[in-house]
DNA sequence: CTGTTGCGAAACGCAACCGTAGCGCAAAGT
DNA sequence: ACTTTGCGCTACGGTTGCGTTTCGCAACAG
């Protein structure tokens, strides 16, 4: 209101913040938090991970909630890119092999799977992930599905949405269960093909 | 090796152990895990609230981990009954509701959920919730599906183990966004017709 | 009765971690 | 020039929670 506020000014006077540390900060609580899981998750550690003081870190997320979730924001850094044309079939196994391997190897898998788990106690941090990290996902998913009723593939009374948890809901199963040794083990295209097929008999 | 050891003797000389206090403290672990996660979870608050000494606590958990551990076996004891005979698919619906209800609902099940993430950090949490809570579970949707397969209403070929993380995976999806405003309404009726009949269309 | 163990209460040492403050210097504005 | 802000470093206060110890009393075996 003084002379031109300007909207968006995030620099008004004195030396500037450097915006690599933002990221070498943020990239670093998602190694962190990767890790060691929420629980162990620390300020400290962050800090000293990204060669920063910790005052430096208060400065930008006031408090570690806000360090969790700052750092969660980065969870769709690698998003994958949708799977090139093809057959339904193919298509859905590649999208879902993606989000297998990512709910397994990498540790980024491994933490939002348990920012579902933490995201139970904590309704911010769940609407977050959420809209943040995996509506963007369903999205790629959804359009395989679209691209599929459209061309004749799948059958056109599905409803996409409810699609969803039928065929990523296996895939946290499956990657929930990978350190566990006498865990089963299912291939994807396993089942892709029993969801396409269904369970009925008197098939051709 | 002095006369006879005695192979069950859990009770040599003096006062013996108040077996009510060990099921009083279990049952206070698992409420507090239940409402406060992992991460709040603390020794002291579940002897305040088994209204116990933290010594007696400590007895019999030598650590925090233990007791973790110890809680979490309790979490068979709602066992669901397996359901009733009848058409597979209402049988189905029936184990896969309480599955979800259980994911949902139930603060306890909300702690299994979260017991698999945290099991991502710790191999023996895992193995232990897999074989000891887990396991059991999944028997009565296997004996629903081979009863299926048996009785000509599912497909001959296939495959029970494989069966399991595409009925249960989306369950645990559904119950994961049960706490997110924008997750979309998928019933378990809704999901379990589309698995049965599959997604290819030229059906009859 | 004597010895041994269980239980509760209270306190302790100890370590970790959150969040803050002071100091010195660097990097931008006016 | 002067001022304002960012950054690192160091240290601090305060809290929390783990795991232990001590003491007094209760319960059970021989």
């Amino acid at each position: 209101m003084t002379t031109a506020p300007a909207r968006e000014p995030a620099q008004r006077k004195g030396r500037p913040r450097d915006e690599r540390i933002d990221t070498e900060i943020t990239s670093a609580a998602l190694e962190e938090l990767s890790e060691g899981g929420f629980e162990r998750f620390t300020v400290e550690a962050v800090a000293a991970r990204a060669g920063v003081a910790k005052t430096t870190v208060y400065r930008r997320f006031p408090t570690r909630e806000d360090l969790v979730l700052g750092a969660l924001l980065r969870l769709n850094d690698d998003l994958p890119a949708p799977p090139p044309p093809g057959p339904v079939r193919e298509r859905l196994i590649a999208v879902l092999q993606a989000v297998r391997s990512r709910a397994t190897n990498s540790s980024r898998g491994r933490l939002l799977m348990q920012s579902v788990g933490e995201g139970l106690h904590s309704p911010e941090l769940a609407e977050m992930v959420h809209a943040r990290v995996l509506a963007p996902r369903r999205q790629v998913l959804r359009d395989v599905i679209a691209d599929g009723i459209a061309s004749g593939e799948l059958r056109s009374d599905l409803d996409p949405d409810a699609l969803i948890p039928v065929l990523v809901g296996p895939m946290f199963y499956l990657g929930a269960w990978k350190c566990v040794a006498s865990a089963p083990k299912v291939s994807v295209e396993a089942i892709v093909d029993t969801v396409l097929v269904g369970l009925l008999p008197l098939r051709p």
